[in-house]
This record gives C-alpha cells, structure tokens and sequence, in this order.
DNA sequence: TTGTAGGCGTTATCAT
DNA sequence: ATGATAACGCCTACAA
C-alpha cells in the first residue's frame, strides 16, 4: 500500500493526488488496531478510577477530567477501568493485553496489590498517591500530613486548644488508604508540637454523614472550637449541623481543610483551605507516564504537592470560653 | 500456533500441559490488538464526554460512572473522549480510526453536527439527548419538557401565580441545547395552559452564578414566589441567595426541578424534585448500544425517560400576598 | 487430535 | 520516486 505519505519520504504531487482520490472514493480509514499491532503500542493510556460504588469527589472528577484534557493535548487516548469491587476482570484486562502504552492508578492504597500487578506486568505507570513501602514507582501525591499540620498549626495560632480531624470512610481507613493515614501523622505532630487536645472521626463522603459526624462531635466535646477535615464531600454537612447548632462561622467555630477549590469558595463562609490542585496533577501525570513511557529505567521520580492553604473566612480567633458568644459583638 | 484452546475444540491433557508450560515460560500474553485486527472488533465502547473546561454535574459524573460499570459488566472497555472545544482530535480519532465498536454520545445539541458525523463513519452509537430533525438515530433523554410542565403545574396548585424558570448557561441556549429548550417548552405549556405569569432566565452552572441570578430575579421581581429548575448545579447558590434575603423555604419561596437525587436529598429542606435517573440511563445506554453494534439496522429505538417527581419539603402553599410573612406564624 | 498456513491493515525495507 | 513484500500476533480453516 502506498501510504507512506503519511509526510515519511517525497511522493510527487500527481501521485499524491491520485492516491487521495483512491482514498476518497473507497473511503478509506487507517486502523487503529492495525497500527497497534504494527508498531508495538497504542497510543491510548488506561486511568484506573475507584470504583463507581463510591461516587467520585469533586476533586477526583476534575482529576479525571484535566487526564482526559492533558492526554488529548499530546494525542493520546484515555481508556477508563474502574477497579476494585467485582469488575477488575477490566483491569486485568488493561494491564495484561497490550490495550494501553501506561496507566495512571488512581486511588492508591498503602498496601495495594495493583502496584506488584502492574510491575510485574512491566507496564508503565504513575500512582495518584504512594503506597507505604518504598516500592519503586513513579507518583503523584499531595503532602496531606503537611497540609493538616499547616492547618493545625493555624488554629493553634488563633487560641484553639481543642480541635477535630474529620477523615475519611471506616472503610478507607481500615483498607489503609494513604491520605486517611497521612493526614492523621500530620495532625498529631502539629498535636503534640502545640500541646492540644486532639479527635480524629471517620466520615463517610457525603453530606449527610458530615451532618452526623459534626453533631456527634459537638455532642461528645461541647468544648470544641475548631475542625480540621480532609473530607470535601462532608463540607454541606458540616456546615448545616453548625448552622443547626446556632453556631456561626467562623466566630463561634472555625473550619479548615483541604478541598477543591470550588468547594473552598463555595462554602459558606469561603472556606480557609489547601486548594487541590487537580488539574496540575493531571497534567503532571500525564507527563509523568509519557516520560515514563518512553525510558521504562528512568528511576521514577516523585512528585509531592503542597498548594498553598488560601485564606479565605472560615478560620478565626477561638471564641473566648467565658462568658462566650457575646464577646464579639463588643468588637 | 496451538492454541485454540480457548475452548474451541478438544485438546488432550497432555498437550494442554504442554501449552501451558511455554506460557507460563515466556509469560505469554494475548495482544488485544492482534485479536482486533482479526476480529474486526475492539471490544470497546467510546464515551464522548462534555469538553472538561465546563466541570461536569453530578448528574453527568453519575452517569459517566454507571456507563463504565455497566459496559464493565458485559466485559467493554471505555475510551473516554472530550469533544468540543480544541480537541476535536480525539473525537476524529474515535470515529475515524476503528478504535472503537460504537459511540455514546453526551449532551447532544439540537443540531449536532457530530450526529452527521457519526452517521456518515457508519458508526453505531447511541446519544444522550437527541436533535431537533428527525434524524434516524437511538437515544436516551430526559421528559425536561414534561417534568417542568409538571412541576409548573404543582406550584400553580399550590396557588402560585408568578413562577421563574432558571435553566442552564446563555452559551449553552445559544448553541442549541436541548434539555433547555424543551424545559423552556414545558414551562411554557403550563404557564398557559395554568394562566401563570413567567419568566424564563440562564443561569451559569455553579452556585455563585445561582446566587446572583436569583438576588436579580428577586429584585426585579418581589412578588416571585416560587422558582422552577433544571440546573443543579445553581441549586446551592439559589438556596442561598433565598437565606440571605431572608426568605424561608418552603413556607415564603417554593422551589422544584429536576437534579440528581443526592442533590435533592442534600438540598436544604430536601427538594422536590424529578430525580434524574443517572444509574439508569447509562445501563439501557449501554445495552441499547450492544443492540446496535449487534444489528445495526435495527430501526432505532428511542427512550424517554420521565422520573417521577419525589415530594420532599421544598414546595408549599404560596404565601398569601398581603399581610404576607406573619401568616404562617398563626398556623 | 494436532500442526500449518494465510490474512486481517499497517508500516518499514528493499528493489525497481 | 514509487511499487512490491514481509512481519507485527491472533484466529481459523484445512491438512495431516
């Protein structure tokens, strides 16, 4: 076939055009799976989500998002696989048929079997997230023991004495998922450094148990002025049972995290926050696996974010503990 | 080679050993591309995402995951493709280059040029949504028509008189799309046949755009008193904008529509709302596609989904115009 | 029951 | 400058 016009070497003008009016009458289309095979890769990349069971935070659906966008950009395809539960016959398919040049594994647990998988399938990939071991790979991942400390340390400064950690699912933990652990070293060190009274509860990822969480929370430690969460999807939630309680933020009650931007500044009142910056980390990981990609023996290198906590109005002086809520009307 | 014994025909034991020893030796594995190239099929679906600059709904988020789950279940992969914006590329490539066995197709406008477009590749696909000509193709939508008219008619019930409609972005409308102009069909409907005064007004999807959009409505309009919509993600900022003018939900201001069902559940009082059916849609979407790439000369099936309207606790009587906001006080 | 050959569409190489 | 040919890995029909 004489489709090495494809701009590889000279073809004279009448050829060329001969050729295109072959091709336009016949209709013809290049095969992907043709040029696959030929060449030895796909240029599609696999990005292994968690499975669809929990629904994905809005930090994760701009993650994904941003994958999609960046590996377009450079022409490559994006094949998705969610993992975990019931269907990892489609991940096992990713990895083991040549249907992809690399994955991006999001979601990675301390310990996860993916990781070996992947390895020794000797498949290109990135992790969103590192494993606990010092496994040689490449990741992406965000200081959350940095950023909770940072957070902490915050509230230390404003006269907060007893403070809340608000994580992640029972589930997730238990599983050892990374920045679950992570964030509670980091919480316990700015703890320790500043000599506060520290809680850590577990959250399921949406409104309704950040609602329970909190006010069980309050329940339990009335004395508490100040939470500290890594935990979006419970935002709605943590709002509401203050509201409830007739607690204003962030005078009576103080709120900082680490969020998605739009969550951060749709929250009410905005949100003093870490910013994940999911799209970077999507662009970042992109390039990462093509890099990856293309010199298999690099030693991986490692990418840890730390944004910037932007200030926003959710944090503030603890409310003095007697007599209390009057005193900020005397400002 | 030797190995038909996928099952096809009978192999002694022996043999089968034999086999099984030279995989194990040179860590065989099949190459999904050799086997598409033979099949003349890929075993993989694309899903022609909305470009990721416009953050996707949660709507869209549900429906995206349920798609994967779903064609993960009968053994499909997914590409994932944005389409729209500058990377018209990877839509192209899809289409053009048999990386895929069918297509289903996202957000589809009233005129569609990439229906043509598909339709000429000869590709199956199914879309989400559906144009305004008649166009021979499958679909799966929404009754937005129907479910405004509906939820029209219950706040006229409910003794309304002056009702908005906030549907989604001016670019959206501007570029033909569909759910906003059958809604506004719909709203139309009942407004006549109900005699209610209305006004129809875009709103951005994101809570500010709600907000602001709702304090201009109030503004131009105090003797509004319930709104009707179908953008979920204004939901927040609507919430709010009604908070700070001091309007309580449902006894001074009704509101109703049409939002995912976590939405709705999360909204402050719960909403009532037409749950859109996420999970749903993306499983008959994807066996309504397999249909097609079975048979693609089947007469296209078409699939209008009308959820039913959950009654939460957004909508009540109207307020009476004069004395207004006291008279609940004495119920 | 098992081995062998040919072709799917591409591209790289070799010959013209 | 261009046409012919082989090979990528899998599957299947046919031969042994």
């Amino acid at each position: 076939m004489s489709y090495a016009l494809s701009g590889k070497r000279h073809v004279a003008p009448s050829t060329r055009r001969r050729i295109q009016d072959v091709i336009d009458e016949l209709g013809y289309r290049p095969n992907a799976a043709a040029r696959a095979l030929k060449e030895g890769r796909t240029r599609t990349i696999g990005l292994v989500i968690p499975p669809a069971g929990n629904r994905l935070t809005h930090m994760q659906l701009d993650f994904v998002a941003s994958v999609v966008d960046a590996a377009a950009r450079v022409d490559l395809d994006v094949l998705l696989s969610s993992s975990g539960g019931d269907h990892d016959r489609s991940f096992e398919r990713l990895v083991s048929e040549y249907r992809v040049d690399g994955v991006i594994l999001m979601e990675i647990r301390l310990e996860d079997p993916r990781v070996g998988r992947l390895q020794k399938a000797g498949l290109p990939f990135v992790g969103i997230g590192h494993t606990a071991g010092d496994q040689q790979m490449p990741w992406i991942d965000v200081d959350y023991a940095g950023l909770i400390q940072h957070c902490v340390r915050h509230l230390a400064d404003l006269g907060h004495r007893r403070v809340a950690l608000v994580t992640r699912s029972p589930e997730l933990i238990a599983a050892g998922y990374g920045p679950a652990r992570r964030a509670r070293e980091g919480f316990e060190t700015a703890l320790t450094e500043r000599g506060l009274d520290g809680i850590e509860v577990p959250c399921g990822d949406d409104a309704r148990s950040g609602q329970e969480c909190v006010e069980a929370l309050l329940r339990s430690h009335p004395d508490l002025t100040a939470v500290t969460t890594i935990n979006e999807a419970a935002l709605p939630g943590i709002q509401r049972a203050l509201a409830d309680t007739g607690l204003e933020v962030p005078y009576d009650f103080s709120i900082t995290g680490v969020a998605a931007r739009t969550w951060a500044e749709d929250f009410r009142p905005p949100l003093t926050a870490a910013d994940v910056p999911a799209q970077e980390m999507g662009e970042k990981a992109v390039s990462l696996l093509v890099e990856r990609i293309a010199s298999p023996d690099t030693p991986p290198r490692h990418i840890l974010l730390t944004p910037p906590i932007s200030l926003r109005s959710s944090t503030a002086a603890a409310p003095t503990p007697w007599p209390s809520r009057v005193d900020r009307a005397a400002h």
